[in-house]
DNA sequence: ATGGTGGCGCGGCCA
């Protein structure tokens, strides 16, 4: 039995709702993490949600942030912060599902290199990886989903020059990406052949999209055991076609995996 | 053009 595990950043579920339902029922995801969805938890769309078929479980808060899982089957065991991180951000949601350890993420942004939200980036992604090994010894089957900010490779930039050593495109950023794949998780996206120039974000301004000038940063990685029941991964380009779109794509991981 | 667009929410922050 195959399973369609997805990520998207929607930037504002309010806007995107409608998008949102449509897209769960052209895709039949099993499980979609969404990012930035700018809800306070008593705000969230349960009810739309469970008439398309999908039961909810979030963390989210009012302008910024907020993450959500969306599943065919219930979530236990939820986790909404980084071990000893005492932070106000909701950036984090991890949920067992079917017997997946899923952990969906928004990571930092950073703003600009030396910046203060950057420091912040980069002891956030100290914490996570710390998290993550442990939650990797614990769950072999674990994927670790969402919008990284991070571009992990110059191939994952529209143009790797201009973007050298700036946010997202960073030295310590991308150790920190690497540092991740040393835990044994698998780029799903990398694992098969891919067309060049493959993005998930493209900024709105300057018809970035129209033109390509993207940023692959939203990611799905997968535990060693995932990464053998994968039997693809691609981005979905056509909701950012859409009038009022996200920034970002959703992608999409296909795994030969029953859920139960 | 040291800008541009979009979300939130109504001034300024964040991406």
């Amino acid at each position: 039995m195959k399973s369609k595990i997805t990520t998207w950043n929607v930037n504002s579920l309010k806007v995107r709702l409608p998008q949102a339902l449509d897209w769960l029922r052209q895709q039949q995801p099993d499980i979609l993490a969404l990012q930035e969805t700018k809800l306070p938890d008593p705000d969230f769309p349960t009810l739309d949600i469970a008439n398309a078929g999908y039961q909810s479980c979030f963390a989210g808060q009012k302008t910024y942030n907020g993450v959500a899982i969306l599943s065919r089957l219930p979530a236990s065991d939820l986790v909404t912060d980084l071990p000893g991180l005492d932070d106000p951000q909701r950036r984090v949601l991890g949920a067992t599902i079917g017997g997946v350890r899923v952990l969906n993420l928004y990571i930092p942004n950073g703003q600009a290199v030396g910046s203060d939200k950057y420091a912040y980036k980069l002891a956030w992604l100290e914490r996570l990886i710390a998290w993550v090994a442990r939650e990797c010894a614990a769950h072999p089957r674990l994927v670790m989903l969402g919008d990284f900010n991070i571009a992990p490779e110059d191939r994952d930039v529209h143009d790797p020059v201009a973007w050298a050593g700036q946010v997202l495109c960073s030295e310590p950023e991308r150790a920190a990406f690497r540092r991740l794949q040393d835990l044994g998780l698998k780029d799903a996206f990398r694992l098969f052949p891919q067309q060049d120039r493959s993005f998930t974000q493209w900024d709105y301004r300057a018809a970035a999209f129209r033109r390509n000038l993207g940023l692959r940063i939203d990611h799905i990685l997968v535990s060693p055991t995932l990464a053998a029941a994968c039997t693809a991964c691609w981005i979905d380009p056509a909701p950012r076609r859409l009038e009022r779109p996200s920034d970002h794509a959703p992608v999409i991981a296909e795994l030969n995996l029953d859920l139960n």
